[in-house]
RNA sequence: GGCCGGGUGGCGAAGUGGUCUAACGCUGAGGUCUGCAAAACCUUUACACGUGGGUUCGAAUCCCACCCCGGCCUCCA
């Protein structure tokens, strides 16, 4: 058994390398420091509940590396460049065409997103990336990034761009475990008329005809834009190095993006390596059968949860139900089935804080761990280990075993659940170790209450005083044993959808 | 057409060679409480590993075939 302290723990970390596909212990190069890219949103739109999935799997990945004793570096990109809908350079910019719909510049729009985004991420208790990159503040270093390339030989002009050819770089498509033979270009779009591969992609994008988009650059190509792909490797090799730790992103970018970000980084390198040690994908959330898309449409946003009574929490507790790696199947169901649960578990551990006792300071201390990075995190678990019973270290064994196979977190909820309900814990020691499992799972285990988790949904007929009014009729009417005007509001409040709780101090409520 | 991945009780979802007569949560059932309920709490149910072969002392876990389903090869987490 495994002795816990500070700093690295007892389980070495194993993660799935999707460069190889298999489990690896996790390695960093800097024995501190860990840095870690992932790959942003395109703020057309909002962001839907998929997409979010994926930056509640980098939350974790963080906070486990934070858990493990390393400080970590994380950049997250935000795409604020339009790029064409299809291709074949035709169809409109997305960037361009929700600008016009919306009657503003491109950069409101983007801005709007990019704030609707980060508040997203705030609700689900996600940690704030230590640096956000966004793309239109380095489109010089994207035109430098390009000439080198052109300068070391990979690329190729077109009337409509530069284009990297990819059969310069080693193994291109790799990543992906790419079949070259079988591919069907053009199985859903047609291809650009010139490009020497199938594979081939743009490095930048000429302007078929100057000055008619809003954003628009002079290069040595021609007035454009730059390609999709270039962002990610000039922002990730900028800020994290030419080779760093992790580089995270959606399943669909294993496919094409993230290959082409490698055959960036060689071809501006010069060498064969992918410039990233581990390469982590998440699953999709679909629904039914599909997957959850924008171009679709009726997408949900965390929004729509709100707005139908699920605290943005509940939809991270949902999420840490299914290994990042599996399609996770969002329903109503579902996610009513997750508020339960994790309210169940929130009165558990109220009724351990109500036995126990808990140094103030240490709530304030675990506030801040929210706005800031490793070495607080590291601080904070020094205290709440000091001198932990044996008892205690062995759920915290079993969190760190959970956590160290790949990120684990429904092995890691299960514990928790167990840990609620068991008895051999002294109290203060309970709440010790409930927020230690906090600092991973972000759950809010000390702060959040389980009438919380309930909002009053959009389309509610009564206000709360509506409800608090009649909860007062029928008190009144209940002391007066008029129990079929009491009954007759009860039912009343239930078709408003309020959850009625009679208890021994009074009576409260809830939202369904 | 090619490549990748998946099919576990009513639902979500772990588990990838023996501790699986399969975790955990939700649901269902009974009970406590209650004027009756609800909520909460306690107890409990369901003999679930897509199908057919094979390997092995032993398979949900490995191999083969088949049947379904999804993703990617346009932008997408």
């Amino acid at each position: 058994m495994s002795h816990i302290s500070t700093g690295v723990t007892g389980h070495p970390l194993k993660v799935y390398n999707s460069l190889g596909r298999k489990l690896e212990a996790f390695t960093p190069i800097d024995p501190k420091v860990v840095r870690v890219y992932s790959c942003g949103p395109t703020v057309y739109n909002y962001a839907h509940i998929g997409n979010l999935r994926a930056y509640i799997f980098t939350d974790t990945l963080r906070r486990v590396l934070q858990w493990k004793g390393y400080d970590v570096v994380h950049v997250i990109n935000i795409t604020d460049v339009g790029h064409l809908t299809s291709d074949a350079d035709e169809g409109d910019d997305k960037m361009e065409l929700a600008a016009s719909k919306a009657k503003q510049t491109i950069w409101e729009v983007a801005a709007h997103y990019t704030d609707a985004f980060k508040a997203d991420l705030n609700h689900l208790n996600i940690q704030d990336p230590t640096l956000w990159a966004k793309a239109t503040d380095h489109i010089q270093e994207m035109i430098a990034f390009a000439s080198t390339l052109e300068e070391n030989g990979v690329t190729y002009g077109l009337d409509s761009g530069l284009y990297l050819d990819t059969t310069k770089v080693a193994d291109y498509g790799r990543l992906a475990l790419m079949d070259h033979e079988g591919m069907m270009e053009g199985a859903r779009v047609t291809s650009v008329e010139g490009k020497r591969n199938p594979t081939d992609f743009a490095i930048w994008r000429t302007s078929e005809e100057a000055g008619k988009r809003q954003m628009e650059w002079q290069s040595p190509w021609g007035a454009g834009a730059p390609g999709w792909h270039l962002e990610c490797s000039v922002m990730s090799i900028k800020y994290l190095g030419r080779k760093f730790d992790i580089h995270t992103g959606g399943v669909d970018h294993r496919q094409v993006h993230h290959c082409n970000e490698i055959a960036q980084n060689q071809g501006y390198r010069g060498d064969e390596d992918s410039g990233v040690n581990y390469w982590m994908h998440n699953e999709f959330l679909v629904s039914g059968q599909d997957k959850m898309s924008k171009s679709k449409g009726g997408f949900l946003r965390l929004q729509t949860l709100v707005d139908a009574g699920f605290h943005p929490l509940v939809y991270r507790y949902f999420a840490l139900t299914a290994d990042y790696r599996s399609t996770l199947d969002f329903s109503w169901d579902a996610l009513k089935a997750a508020q339960t649960g994790y309210g169940r578990l929130l009165m558990r551990v109220a009724r351990h804080k109500e036995a126990g006792q808990w140094p103030t300071k240490w709530s304030g201390l675990l506030d801040d761990i929210r706005y800031s990075r490793g070495s607080s995190y590291t601080f904070i678990m020094g205290q709440l280990l000091d001198g932990v019973s044996e008892t205690a270290q062995g759920w915290l064994d079993r969190l760190d075993e959970a956590l160290s196979n790949d990120l684990n977190m429904p092995m890691v909820l299960a514990a928790l659940s167990e840990l609620v309900q068991q008895e051999g814990l002294e109290p203060d020691e309970m709440l010790r170790v409930l927020a230690l499992y906090d600092l991973v799972v972000g759950l809010g285990l000390l702060s959040m209450t389980a009438e919380e988790l309930t909002l009053r949904p959009a389309e509610a007929g009564l206000s709360d005083d509506d409800v608090n009014g009649l909860l007062q009729e029928r008190t009144q009417a209940r002391k007066d044993r008029d129990f079929a005007r009491a009954d007759a509001i009860r039912d009343q409040l239930q078709e408003a959808g309020v959850v009625i709780k009679d208890g021994p101090e009074g009576t409260a409520w809830s939202w369904k």
